[in-house]
RNA sequence: CGGGGUGUGGCUCAGUUUGGCUAGAGCGCCUGGUUUGGGACCAGGAAGUCGCAGGUUCGAAUCCUGUCACCCCGACCA
């Protein structure tokens, strides 16, 4: 029991303080650290891993719909960024500046890219003149830079990694179609590669993105009940194509403004990760985007025998990413490690497991222990990495499910708020003005128009005018 | 931008109220040895221009002025 106290003491308990819960399990897990300057993080090499795999999972599922990889500048004129207005207005009050090459001022401050619209638009205007060159599917990975006040770990730095894709279409229904078929792209890699279910769906006028037309949202739910805009999917109709003149000559001749769309998804889903699946004892990362899936831990390790069978098992489990920790730190320090850093399975072998042809296989996600014989591990690990996914999976799934209220009257609503955390499904008129009502009053805001829409009750749970969209509602980060 | 807090070895902090000699502790790190089934132990060692600048003083981590930065909570955002 006091040895249980003293691990456990290692980070802030997940139910006493989630934040800080959540920045201790940043910063013990190795996964981040601060720098000198005020949201701009160092990604450690157990941070950067993370993204390496959600880099590779989502980039495979994009060329498997055809978008290529491309690179733009990272800086942006001033002239340039200023064509479209609603971009502008919606980005102005957080970009950063360059004012000088060298010793010499610049003649027309660049702004560092907050996200690169008007760049792809620039560079389209003059790549594409007919419509045999459409579509143009295309990604960068990069970081962009919001000056943000507020920072935390992942989900809110001043700089931060993503990809953004930027499409033009020669039709309206094909760009809608490209920018729903992204928004599944993201939803299924949540659900498929990192576990975490989504509400699909619409965001509101309010909500939506500076220059779209519409944006498109998954919306995932934290532990503590708090929402987690995940990922996103904005179609732009013509708005850029005109503002930056990217026209083509379409099939019967006459020249067109092209269709565009854009989606995004960054770093901060590592932190929705960390946070659905975290636990007191640190991280607990889905198999499929784990660096490491197995480590081994050799018990006494220095008898003889032990580190050559634990090597060996290694080389038998080479179907899976596997480590042995032949540290010389003591077994209780490296399965404390071990489950910090979130790696879904332990191997314990010591003297007396060899003995018997046995070692000990624990769960990352439940604890649990299951002694197994060493013949046949490796159907072992691969059925329990299976099930500890689709666990995981199903375990979130049930999370949202149970913080998903219905309000039907304003009574409701408040009091569900007041009591519960999580997500509250609740009709609204579609007018700006409840939605800043709601949010001012209660510090909830509107998470999206779900797809799947349902009729709660006929009436705007702020106004009592008749309704036009069933809502989700919930408090974000 | 508003409120609160903090800057002292890699980390967490003590020391500041009431100025005083060579600035301390724990963790971590290094060396040697003993250990190893839930965060091991002993011995020795290395490591700090006390955030920065200026001032007061015989003397400043400590007092004064200025400045910079970070953290937490709110309003904006992926």
């Amino acid at each position: 029991m006091a040895e249980q106290k003293k691990m456990v003491a290692e980070i802030t308990s997940l139910d006493e303080d989630f934040t800080q819960w959540y920045t201790d399990v940043c910063i013990k897990a190795e996964l981040v650290s601060y720098s000198q300057i005020k949201g701009f993080m160092v990604i450690k090499p157990a941070g950067y891993a993370l993204w390496e795999a959600i880099q590779q999972h989502l980039d495979a599922r994009f060329k498997a719909t055809g978008v290529q990889n491309v690179y733009m500048p990272m800086l942006i004129p001033e002239s340039l960024l200023r064509k479209e207005g609603e971009l502008v207005n919606g980005f102005a009050p957080e970009v950063a500046w360059v004012t000088a090459g060298g010793s010499e001022p610049l003649t027309e401050r660049l702004c560092v890219r907050p996200t690169s619209e008007t760049l792809f638009s620039d560079f389209y205007k003059d790549d594409v003149h007919s419509y045999r060159d459409l579509p143009r599917l295309y990604n960068q990975w990069c970081s962009v830079v919001r000056w943000e006040k507020e920072t935390r770990p992942f989900l809110r730095s001043r700089e931060f990694l993503w990809q953004e894709g930027h499409t033009i279409h020669a039709t309206k229904e094909e760009a809608e179609e490209r920018t729903s078929q992204m928004l599944d792209v993201y939803a299924d890699f949540l659900a498929e590669d990192m576990a975490i279910p989504t509400i699909k769906g619409r965001k509101t006028d309010k909500e939506k993105f500076a220059g779209a037309e519409a944006t498109y949202t998954i919306e995932a739910l934290m532990h503590d009940g708090r929402a987690l805009q995940s990922g996103t999917s904005h179609f732009f109709g013509q708005k850029f194509a005109e503002a930056y003149d990217i026209t083509f000559t379409d099939k019967d001749n006459t020249l067109k403004y092209v269709w565009q769309t854009s989606w995004g998804m960054t770093t901060r889903v590592i932190g929705a990760m960390i946070m659905v699946h975290g636990d007191n004892r640190g991280l607990v990362l889905p198999p499929r985007i784990a660096p490491v899936e197995v480590v081994i831990i050799p018990i006494q390790q220095r008898k003889e025998g032990v580190l050559e069978k634990a090597y060996e098992i290694r080389d038998a489990l080479s179907n899976f990413r596997v480590k042995v920790d032949d540290s010389d730190k003591s077994p209780g320090f490296k399965f404390a490690e071990q489950e910090m850093r979130g790696f879904p399975l332990r191997v314990e072998i010591g003297p007396r497991d060899i003995e018997n042809g046995v070692c000990v296989v624990v769960r990352r996600d439940t604890g649990e222990k299951i002694q197994t014989p060493i013949e046949g591990l490796d159907q072992v690990i691969g059925d329990l990495l299976k099930t500890i996914q689709s666990d995981m999976y199903e375990r979130a799934l049930r999370h949202l499910e149970e913080h998903t209220y219905s309000a039907a009257t304003k009574e409701e609503f408040v009091s569900t708020f007041e009591e519960k955390t999580g997500f509250v499904k609740a009709m609204w008129c579609g007018e700006q003005a409840c939605e800043d009502k709601i949010k001012e009053e209660y510090g909830v805001t509107s998470r999206c128009m779900p797809f799947r829409q349902e009729e709660i009750s006929s009436t705007c749970v702020c106004c009592g005018k008749p309704a036009k969209k069933m809502v989700y509602w919930g408090k974000a980060y």
